[in-house]
DNA sequence: ATGATATACTAAACTTGTTGAGTATGTCAA
DNA sequence: TTGACATACTCAACAAGTTTAGTATATCAT
């Protein structure tokens, strides 16, 4: 469902392609969506045939043609209604904790670098946001509104992956004694 | 993928009926892995027919009868296959960022009403998984290396619960500045 | 000149997750 | 005695997410 939304978000600022949707959601929108190029392109399919968006080809030379979407009045009316309604907070879907309730299977050792190696992803993650939030919110007080939401979400995920990062140091600590 | 292996992971302890497995999933499991009944039912078919359980009815009177499954030794071994297998992180898909996102075209207060919201609902799991861990965990250095395995999950559920209580605060802060 | 990478999109099979209906019995409270 | 709730399971349709393959052109490095 909120796939759809995410796009009509994204594409209420900005006119975009689905190749540049597919970019922009592997960078900028990366701390709150995932999806894949796959998805995007049947997804704006969906949304052009329900007339909540619309394409124009773009020509271009050299290259293959562009399908430029933009969102339709009554693609902002759908997202309006969907942002006045309540919803769930996300279902909790961790593999790595599922492996930690089996751990007693396998060697200790196994669960423990694997944990380790989350953490070492997560810090990445984490280092590289908040070079982001250095570089482009270095003065949070200084935003518009619109700029504090996309503040708002950078937060968010480095609140994140600072989590994962204190879980995995913890688990490793309570795992790791005899 | 990995709800297989949870439910593999949970009859790896001990037996049980699909509905057991429901209620389990709802009580214990949930700090990791949410499933509905009706996942759970399709998933004990597949696994059934791979070999990896085994089902035995069990007659009741007065109620419909039971199917009990047990984890067979093709079973332990894809489980434990798929535990020396790195994995992942989770794929962030967060609704409640997508309305941020979106926010400007709804008045201020709807979004910051969501969030509060949402800031309810985390604080009441983390004040029920507090009272978990009080009850059943109060001297973490006192439990065998599976009760910790089992209370390292409860552990990710309270910097899940934590984690997002302080976002929700960070954001209607920021948001609600004029 | 060969392969890797980037642009730009389409198609289809498959798995996973959601929603709703249906079957059948028992207990407990209003 | 009627309805709500719990036990215990099946079936089916649909939406969302994953995986793989294909078309076509351009740049860039080895």
């Amino acid at each position: 469902m909120a796939l759809a939304h995410t796009i009509l978000a994204t594409l209420g600022t900005e006119s975009y392609s689905g190749y540049d949707l597919w970019k922009k959601f592997s960078q900028t929108s990366k701390y709150y969506w995932q999806a894949s190029q796959q998805q995007i392109y049947r997804e704006l399919g969906k949304l052009e045939k329900t007339g909540a968006i619309a394409s124009e080809i773009i020509p271009q030379s050299g290259r293959p043609d562009k399908k430029l979407y933009k969102i339709t009045d009554k693609g902002i009316e759908i997202l309006k209604s969907w942002l006045i309604e309540p919803n769930e907070p996300t279902a909790i879907r961790e593999e790595l904790l599922v492996k930690v309730i089996a751990a007693k299977l396998v060697p200790r050792s196994v669960i423990l670098q694997e944990i380790e190696r989350h953490q070492q992803i997560h810090s990445r993650k984490l280092s590289e946001y908040l070079q982001i939030e250095q570089e482009k919110f270095p003065d949070a007080s200084q935003l518009t509104f619109e700029q504090k939401c996309i503040y708002a979400t950078l937060r968010c995920g480095i609140g994140y992956e600072s989590y994962r990062i204190n879980w995995c140091q913890e688990a490793i600590a309570l795992l790791r004694e005899a």
